[in-house]
DNA sequence: CTTGACTCCGTAGTGGCTACAGGGTTCAGC
DNA sequence: GCTGAACCCTGTAGCCACTACGGAGTCAAG
């Protein structure tokens, strides 16, 4: 049967090397047997079972979440409540980062595109100051 | 004069004592004069920096960049150009974040709200191990 | 005199990798 | 048989921006 060494596996599952032997350093990938060399010997269920985590963590889930969604998925008969709550869970936080970062973007909206020629005059300076400038700001707004 | 332990320039600043140590270990904050007995005596002049610094962080700016910022503050007569092509790339960044995280959000929604009584049913597992299953996919549809 | 809240310093831990350093193995070509 | 490239191994350190801890000194109130 053909076996796959960790470079192998890294291109079949679309994972580094360094990265494989980092999984099975905690855990998240059982350790392989070996050849007489010493090298990993991977079958095509590791290919599997990289793949699942490759995905998971694509759509954004801890490490430790994907430890408790490989048992799920070890355990067909159980009912998927835990998966679906871990989702909802990562719904929510996605959806919190979105709002988070959408706040960020308006605020850096209103301090971008100034070209003053003293740094006195830049809107991002004041704002980190927290100055009133007055001047500023009537500057901004004619050439604005 | 009055002058603040790093427990009161905390609270004047809004930026943790150990955080506030660590950025004078890492150069962000100059080292401030010692009491008799060892403790930080800081100036007024700290809770303007690190207001600066809190800020600029809020904004999303990296420690180095800031490094720039209170650098090109020192120098209001400089251009501000500078910091102007910081906040452009920093907005563009929070910009690709967003679409990233706004593609997640869509992924992560097509699989929520999964209420199997199997596992093996589950659209979230389903994805992970990259399952096609019609099955799966009518039983979802009919009880949607 | 004790208690509890502060201060100090240095180091290690967080997450999820990534990048070495320093060695061994394999294989193709000469 | 030799050389060199490309792989493999282990273990450790680095990334970012903190955060937490251990162990010790200091200080004000009761």
């Amino acid at each position: 049967m053909a076996t796959l060494t960790t470079q192998q596996l890294a291109q079949a599952s679309g994972v580094h090397a360094e990265t494989i032997r980092y999984y099975e350093r905690i855990g998240l990938l059982p350790a392989p047997p070996r050849a007489a060399n010493g090298y990993r010997r991977y079958g095509a269920d590791a290919v599997t079972r990289l793949g699942f985590i490759r995905r998971a963590r694509e759509l954004g889930f801890a490490i430790e979440d994907i430890r408790g969604l490989l048992d799920l998925a070890a355990h067909p008969d159980a009912p998927c409540r835990d998966a679906d709550a871990l989702v909802q869970r990562q719904l929510e936080a996605v959806a919190a980062r979105i709002r988070d970062l959408q706040a960020l973007h308006s605020a850096l909206q209103t301090l971008a595109g100034c070209d003053s020629d003293a740094a006195a005059h830049c809107r991002l300076l004041e704002t980190l100051e927290n100055r009133a400038c007055p001047q500023c700001d009537a500057q901004h707004a004619a050439t604005a």
